[in-house]
DNA sequence: TATTGTTATACTCTATAACTATA
DNA sequence: TATAGTTATAGAGTATAACAATA
């Protein structure tokens, strides 16, 4: 487990040192990650983000005052705001990903075979928690 | 690599979490993963947490007053201060490691071969980067 | 009554700059 | 002069509690 959290710290580290070269923290980086899949209400960001609903106020606050995120009325239900990513807020997140040399380079030095089979036990280990946990 | 920022997702939620119930932030636990490998000066830790010299200062102040970790000085340059780890401060590291049940429960669920070879590509991939850019 | 999002508050994390005590 | 660590400061992240609007 020790080597799954120093390659953690290699990843997050690339992934903090991208988002400050764009002026953006971590957790806005990340909030945008989330986003980059879809529009999402202020409450799924904050679970996904597992974070305190609070603080996704703050945080999407920053970000729709520099143009990177917008809040839109929900039409089905007028308590929820749901947040989109602006052009601005895409071409961010895309250039963090693009800029993440570390991680883009040790990837590629995987050949293909290898990359697919640490994607395939990533998902195994990491994302099919439902068959294990049961919830 | 959508996988991969899920998957890292996934464990650093579950050590944020599991770092919450001993009452730690997760810059407090990675710091004493960090001190679990043996003493380390202020400025180590800054660079190994990529963090800034001044932000170790108030991490250790509030890790220090809680008797989890140490400052002793160096016999040999009385500029430097060691941090050591001490037995409560190694029996919280260990108890959140233990509580990782989500990232346990997922590495569990592969064979011991699958384990390995997941290992392997990390190491590969995140931890020879020497090999790659040359520095 | 319950839920969504916000505000107020307090504490922690973070980098920058300026400082001290060593080297 | 340079380095190790601290202090001061300001902005950002974080959870808790209380709140308004809506369901």
């Amino acid at each position: 487990m020790e080597l799954l959290s120093v390659s953690l710290g290699v990843y997050y580290g690339d992934f903090t040192a991208a988002a400050a070269r764009e002026n953006l923290t971590a957790s806005q980086g990340k909030t945008l990650t989330v986003l980059r899949r879809g529009p999402a209400a202020m409450r799924v960001l904050a679970e996904t983000l597992s974070c305190d609903a609070s603080n996704m106020t703050g945080i999407i606050d920053r970000l729709e005052k520099r143009g990177l995120v917008r809040r839109e009325p929900s039409p089905g239900d007028r308590r929820v705001k749901n947040v989109v990513l602006t052009p601005e807020g895409e071409h961010a997140i895309d250039t963090i990903r693009a800029n993440m040399h570390t991680t883009l380079a040790g990837l590629a030095s995987l050949s293909e075979a290898d990359q697919e089979t640490l994607y395939a036990l990533l998902e195994r280990a990491f994302t099919e928690k439902a068959h294990v946990s049961g919830t």
